[in-house]
DNA sequence: CGCATCACG
DNA sequence: ACGTACGTGATGCGG
């Protein structure tokens, strides 16, 4: 009769912070009525949607801390003494959880002295004896001690809606050990959290170590005088009495004084009327929708602007406002190069006009007014819209302030190119465009063009609002310079190089994918019969299977999932098997042909020109990214993926690819920088860098005496120096031990005593700023700076050495390209700026021009930015991209 | 949709 | 004791 009940116990405290913090991001979003924060009480009641789904309880107990005193406190003062105070807007949230949880129809309780581990672990008891299913749900793995046959324990995992199960069979797999012994394990390596301190520089994998060898803290310290001297022996003994009280600590109470019958915890359902009242009064219109409850339109619906439609009388009251207007041109697609507008909105001295109707695009006075750069706008991304109006035939000029890169500048994490996420983060309600089309399938245009044309005069609305605060915050991080000198010109020559495109001969293209296919259809055959099996080369994992179980080739590397196929092992494993090679063949061919031969024919448009995206907002570090299709990978490495590179060409016979490229901009940065002398010395009298580093690390008296080798490793300590450097990275980049790397590491500091300073100067200054710039005043926020995790900490920190490297970099070919991209049009060149990769400028250019070019290409390029070391050029051209370097 | 892999700087 | 090089985007697989 008890063999279908299925009893569900929540730690109601450690779900309910997880829940908070897991949507910390959104805080301010998810506010009641009342004022009160509720991302907490979504969060949970979102998973316990999916908890209630999987487990099916029968009989269910959210459990909840009473206050701060607990036994374990009269045991210990100190307990949980470090840990930081529940933050208020987490701590108004918990009555209005324990209300929410009540309405679902799921008891709650707490007991004064006891946590809410003990009433967990003494109802799983209770549950168990009466032959329940047992499940608990918290967020603190050390509850996974109750783990038994009967009970399974499920830990949250990145966030609260995914759970990891542990079993005992799980506890064994990821630990090595019983889920009896996690206790013995706490108590010897104590708990950071919890503020407990268990036995000196014996962390998980030493208490694991021990108690495999003596089964309990007790079994390990009747024969802890047997052991051989060490210092981990010292430290057992000098710790013995705080290794057990805090396993007493860490021992959860299953014998608490639980005043609860296992009958008084059935499960009753949602109380659906109160609840709907209560999902009203918080805003949880997702929750309401699921329980078909219509949502009150007003919730949903923006609050409406009063608009005029933009017709030739609006236009001219636009023209003659001598003020700042605000436009908005919105269009419906994936890629602004293809997609329509779909409407219009300007507003001017506080009106609001706005059209569907696209043909006011040939309205020459709003032609006039658009294409005016002394008629001052406001706007949202200007490259894209620039784009969008020259499609129609329009130009774009006077945009003096771009919401999207000033919001880029002040802080590069919210860069997510959408107005609506910008106008959230400033607390204005602002729905993105996922929120007001829709996703996927169900994305669409609003029937109802008033609905579109007021979303649109809202953007405008936003725009208008910020514009003030934006501006000053720009001032105030001294960024002025860096939009208005920088990035938003910028946004113009990038606008054009995507409008221009670069031609494509689709034919070469096509030859070479026949090609590769023939040569893939030979490589698969001998793959299949040196393997004695057919099956599919691209899948990792099947490959896997094939290379280390049926050939029984050595593990070199697992991944989460399974076997590691990557290069790096393979390249270990090509003396074992002839197959291996082949592997590595067909991996090659199969990448360049699908990436590439193929997939670049698919964004050849009809000017047989490929129109990429450059991503202006999105990386971290200021550099460009280029998107559908990424044009700053194209294969150069390799030469049968350099091949490709040929069917990049001039737009005319008579025309041909120019190329310029910074010759080791970032280390040139460095030396200027950190001020080092070597490295300045090194730069100015144009040495050999490689070779130069390699002279001092391996202390040579000339670069004469280094070899080959020698100029390998110092050019990869180099490339370390750059992305902030590790003993372990290096070690495993040039294949020498991690001493050996260390040893290098040290040596290079010492020869370059600059470049050490500036490493420890720049972690200081972002652990007390809070962020890392660039010359350019570029700014990069790294909170993780200050984390308690060891390696987050560590990955901050190199970040906060390399950004200011590779942001400069990029600020200072920024600016060369809008230098370029004037003095083009001052000489009057026909030369097109095609593409940016990173360090490099492709142009297409009539043969005629190429001699000025050299002449003007590197000098604008090497004038961009006043630096203490020089900047180097070099360049190339020919019939196509291959020959142009 | 996350993961592994690999293309570039 | 920890487990790494910095910054990107596209593809194919498989749950």
């Amino acid at each position: 009769m008890t063999k279908n009940k299925k009893l569900l116990l929540i730690d109601g405290n450690s779900v309910s912070f997880r829940a908070f913090f897991a949507m910390h991001n959104v805080l301010d979003k998810f506010v009641s009525d009342d004022g009160i924060h509720t991302n907490a009480m979504y969060a949970f009641n979102n998973m316990l949607d999916i908890i209630l789904r999987e487990e099916k309880p029968t009989h269910a107990l959210v459990a909840f801390d009473a206050g701060k005193t607990t036994f374990r406190t009269e045991m210990f003062s100190d307990y949980k003494g470090t840990r930081a105070k529940t933050p208020p807007e987490l701590m108004e949230q918990l009555p209005l959880i324990q209300e929410m949880l009540n309405l679902r129809g799921i008891k709650t309780y707490d007991l004064k002295n006891y946590e809410a581990d003990d009433i967990i672990g003494t109802m799983s008891r209770k549950g168990e004896i009466e032959g329940m299913d047992v499940s608990i749900i918290t967020g603190d793995r050390d509850l996974t001690q109750l783990t038994t046959d009967k009970v399974t324990v499920r830990v949250n995992v990145k966030g609260v809606t995914e759970t990891e199960a542990y079993t005992p069979e799980h506890v064994k797999e990821k630990l090595g050990i019983t889920p009896d012994q996690i206790i013995d394990m706490k108590g010897l390596m104590g708990d950071n959290s919890d503020h407990y301190p268990g036995v000196e520089k014996v962390g998980e994998k030493t208490a694991i170590k021990l108690l495999n060898q003596y089964g309990t803290m007790e079994g390990l310290y009747e024969h802890v005088d047997e052991m051989k001297k060490s210092k981990l022996k010292e430290h057992l003994i000098n710790d013995k009495a705080q290794a057990f009280l805090s396993k007493k600590l860490a021992t959860i109470n299953c014998d608490a004084p639980v005043e609860l019958k296992i009958g008084d915890l059935e499960y009753q359902g949602d109380n659906q009327e109160q609840l709907i009242k209560f999902y009203q009064k918080m805003n949880f219109n997702s929750f309401l929708e699921k329980m078909d409850v219509e949502v009150e339109s007003s919730t949903k619906e923006l609050p409406k602007i009063e608009f005029s439609e933009l017709n030739d009388e609006a236009i001219e009251k636009i023209y003659n406002y001598e003020q700042p207007q605000t436009l908005i041109v919105e269009s419906f697609g994936e890629n602004y190069h293809v997609s329509p507008i779909i409407g219009l909105v300007i507003e001017s001295n506080g009106h609001y006009y706005g059209t569907t109707d696209i043909a006011i695009l040939e309205n020459d006075k709003l032609k006039n007014w658009l294409a005016d750069d002394s008629k001052e706008k406001y706007i949202f991304d200007n490259k894209k819209t620039v784009a969008l109006l020259r499609r129609y035939g329009c130009e774009l000029a006077g945009i003096s302030f771009d919401m999207l890169l000033v919001s880029y500048l002040l802080d590069t994490n919210d860069n997510k190119t959408d107005i609506g996420i910008v106008a959230q983060n400033y607390g204005h309600q602002l729905p993105t465009e996922d929120e007001f089309y829709g996703k996927g399938v169900k994305k669409a245009i609003p029937e109802d063009e008033q609905i579109l044309l007021n979303f649109l005069c809202q953007k405008a609305q936003v725009i208008n609002i910020l514009h003030d605060k934006m501006f000053s915050e720009l001032k105030a991080n001294d960024q002025d310079s860096l939009y208005d000198e920088i990035e938003l010109p910028l946004s113009n020559v990038l606008a054009s190089m995507e409008i221009k495109g670069v031609k494509v001969d689709a034919t070469r293209l096509k030859e070479m994918q026949n090609d590769f296919a023939k040569r893939l259809d030979d490589i698969e055959q001998q793959i299949y019969t040196e393997a004695g099996q057919e099956f599919n080369i691209n899948s990792p994992k099947q490959l896997g299977v094939v290379l280390f179980e049926d050939l029984k080739l050595p593990v070199i590397k697992k991944t989460k999932t399974g076997y590691s196929t990557a290069v790096d092992v393979l390249e270990k494993l090509k003396d074992k098997s002839a197959v291996v090679q082949k592997v590595l063949d067909y991996r090659h061919i199969s990448k360049i042909n699908s990436t590439y031969a193929v997939g670049l024919q698919k964004f050849i448009q009809p000017d047989n020109r490929i129109h990429t995206i450059y991503q202006q907002t999105l990386t971290q570090t200021g550099r460009l990214s280029s998107i559908e299709p990424n044009l700053q990978n194209i294969p150069i490495r390799v030469e049968e993926g350099r091949q490709i590179r040929r069917a990049f060409v001039p737009q005319d016979d008579d025309w041909e690819m120019f190329s310029a490229d910074y010759s080791q901009v970032e280390l040139r940065v460095l030396a200027h920088i950190s001020g080092d002398e070597n490295m300045q010395e090194a730069f100015k009298e144009d040495y050999d860098i490689h070779a130069h580093t390699a002279m001092r690390i391996f202390g040579l008296d000339s670069t004469d005496e280094v070899t080959p080798d020698m100029r390998r490793k110092a050019k990869a300590t180099n490339f370390g120096i750059v992305y902030g450097i590790s003993d372990y990275g290096l070690s495993q980049n040039i294949g020498i031990t991690r001493k050996e790397a260390a040893q290098f590491i040290d040596s290079y500091f010492e020869q370059y005593p600059g470049v050490k300073k500036y490493m420890e100067d720049i972690v200081k200054f972002a652990r007390e700023n809070g962020y890392v710039e660039t010359i350019m005043h570029r700014r990069r926020y790294l909170p993780d700076i200050h984390s308690k995790n060891f390696n987050i900490r560590n990955f901050a920190q190199r970040t906060a050495m390399n950004t200011p490297i590779q942001g400069s970099a990029a600020d200072i070919i920024k600016v060369a390209m809008i230098n370029m991209q004037k003095r083009i049009k001052d000489e009057n060149l026909q030369a097109n700026l095609l593409l940016q990769v990173h360090d490099e400028m492709i142009f297409e250019a009539p043969k005629s021009e190429i001699p000025l070019l050299e002449k003007i290409v590197p000098s604008v390029m090497d004038s961009a930015v006043k630096m203490d070391v020089p900047l180097k050029v070099g360049f190339a051209h020919g019939k196509s991209w291959y020959e142009a370097k």
